[in-house]
DNA sequence: CGTCTATTTGAATGTACTCAAAAGCGGTGG
DNA sequence: CCACCGCTTTTGAGTACATTCAAATAGACG
């Protein structure tokens, strides 16, 4: 398979010799996945962290009224998965779904554990993945927190504008927390 | 100095020995903070990760119209710090002030990344606190985008009940995202 | 072309905000 | 010990931002 990508983010933060890679290659498994298809579910554990090779994949929750929230979306090059149920090996709170085609390469918790004992480098690939995870997070609080829906739409726009064609606005609305009608009138209001 | 319980907040997930105890107290400042005064300002470098050894601090945001949002909070044994600013050398965007009379111990940005370089192990130790962060704030942010004022309330109180203690009503209505007005009146209501 | 889903539009409603004023609560000084 | 000041909390009326529900329109796909 194609390490490729992951090897070259991995590569961002820590170097790898050539045993370590292998080493390190071994644990991951490659998965492809449909459009629509579901990796995590509600309520399932979460037992591995998922690297996105190629395609984009959200995190949501789903309501008992049936509301979604996007929690988050991942695309090419980014790390994704459920961190609560992923660590503390608790039910999960979102699912995650395939919103096209991908590819994912997946990293187990029992690999991932291990992986620090084997190669203590990976904490510090790790710390600095959830350290920016952190400060991205904390970031958003202050814009939900601070702005109304017109500003974090912008903003939202501005940050992330490859991932904005790949959602629609359903589900962007539900990223900003709003309804997608009230995005339908930002959205043309904007325009005079 | 004291560094009984910073150390046994190590200790929670890695083993030091005396050594590299006393290498890590070593980079420590012992800083008191009177009520109300003022530990990282908005704008500026924050340049330290800061250790609560006693008492309560509280990072809020400015608007320009005046207007304060609670970002975070800390008491005794937790870290506060403005990540964003702190890692990446950038102005700060929040506010962090003592609430009472605090005691702190702090790391400076110099000597955090030494750290590593000397004791690889703190990689872990900060890994895993990076990781808790990032979980807390992800929870934050579904119930932020998920649940009305009230529940977000009702939740706030049953998470933090010792910190709701040391916070005035303005403060907790501002981490929640919504007036000290609205507060009081959800308080009423909740009790019929 | 027809069906299914996504988006837009609109009216009625609700949740939360603003502004203003009153009430409560400490602390301080006479 | 009481009176006064400043600050926090409560109450209320009017308003604004955002939601719900329903229906119309537009797009996507077999």
């Amino acid at each position: 398979m194609c390490y490729d990508a992951i090897l070259r983010n991995v590569a961002k933060h820590i170097q790898l010799n050539p045993k370590e890679t292998e080493q390190f290659c071994a644990c991951l498994t490659t998965r492809n996945l449909n459009k629509r298809e579901v990796l995590v579910k509600q309520g399932g554990i979460c037992d591995a962290i998922h690297f996105v090779n190629e395609g984009v994949l959200r995190a949501y929750l789903l309501g008992a009224d049936g509301k979604e929230t996007t929690i988050m979306f991942a695309i090419k090059d980014w790390w994704i998965t459920d961190m609560y149920s992923f660590i503390n090996n608790k039910p999960s709170m979102v699912n995650v779904e395939s919103l096209e085609q991908s590819t994912i390469l997946s990293l187990k918790k029992a690999d991932f554990d291990q992986l620090f004992v084997e190669i203590p480098k990976f904490e510090r690939f790790f710390r600095i993945l959830m350290q920016n995870a952190y400060i991205r997070e904390q970031l958003r609080v202050m814009e939900n927190l601070s702005l109304p829906a017109r500003e974090k739409y912008q903003i939202f726009l501005k940050k992330y504008p490859t991932i904005a064609n790949h959602l629609n606005q359903k589900q962007i609305a539900s990223y900003l927390g709003i309804t997608p009608e009230f995005l339908s009138m930002i959205k043309s209001n904007q325009k005079l």
